[in-house]
DNA sequence: GTGGTTGCAAAACTTTTGCAAGTGA
DNA sequence: TCACTTGCAAAAGTTTTGCAACCAC
């Protein structure tokens, strides 16, 4: 065992281990639907009945900075929250919006297998690099601040 | 020539020929820089000023449908559009939010190929697959209805 | 003529934020 | 103690929609 209680935020993270952000991270990490932030807050409430939606989004948002969570930024008009960090490809379905993980360590054939072993009836796929323009290296440099704005 | 004027919206798409549809599918055609709807609105409103941006939305929507455009759902805030309809891949910039197109025929390389010859430098990818899950093809097997919901 | 389309404005929906009170370290 | 966090509510930002007038076909 350890001196200290085994904090369930991250240590490394900086952040003040509240009951709210400790029930958001646990239910987050408990789901395997990379909830919206309104699907997590209906979770969360059932066990803290008075958490606000701003608590919820200010965490996520807070969480995320810090690689403890990940923001996707999938089709659809709501942002989804995924508890799994490691690197890895996501199924969306367009009829109830449920998104699924992929394996896609190997790039080639990944709809015909992710298909074959699921029963997903895949429809397409997108794929999006992203990154700084040569512009924005430039900007980057000159003012040494960081350039934010994605994932 | 043909007896008909040739109509700047696709005849098959089976809408009317106004010229509000018209100067917007222009103004998408002619810029390469994946405009939002508002980005788009601004173009429009300097050749008919007293467009509206619910129009703009309204026509991105009808034309997407129909399959004359193509919505696109990136990363940030705000939907774009692309009047290229040919599949292709996007990359987008941190900094400053622009989007350009990406080759994505040969999917291994990409990022290594794409960064040489363009100066971006590639911070990361998504892979997202869309299609129906198991559920979904049963219920619209049984109903009969188009589930949408995605690109 | 008439059903699709427009401009306008209000509404809807998601996310962010100001602030005073509360709380973890 | 005190900076970080919360609940609440209002605000902000994007997209959709109701409606009467308009116009392509």
């Amino acid at each position: 065992m350890h001196s200290h209680r085994r904090s369930p935020v991250s240590k490394r993270s900086g952040l003040r281990n509240t009951r709210q952000r400790a029930v958001i991270l646990e239910e987050l990490r408990k789901t395997r639907t990379h909830p919206t932030a309104d699907e997590l807050y209906r979770r969360v409430r059932r066990r803290l009945p008075r958490i606000s939606l701003g608590t919820v989004y200010r965490n996520l948002e807070l969480l995320s900075e810090r690689g403890v969570i990940r923001k996707l930024e999938l089709g659809g008009s709501q942002r989804r929250y995924d508890g799994d960090t490691e690197h890895h490809c996501h199924v969306r379905c367009v009829g109830c919006g449920r998104v699924d993980d992929i394996d896609c360590r190997s790039p080639g054939r990944i709809e015909e297998a992710f298909a074959d072993k699921s029963g997903y009836k895949i429809l397409g796929h997108r794929f999006e690099l992203f990154g700084l323009c040569p512009a924005c290296q430039v900007k980057k440099r000159r003012a040494g601040a960081e350039g934010r704005g994605g994932e």
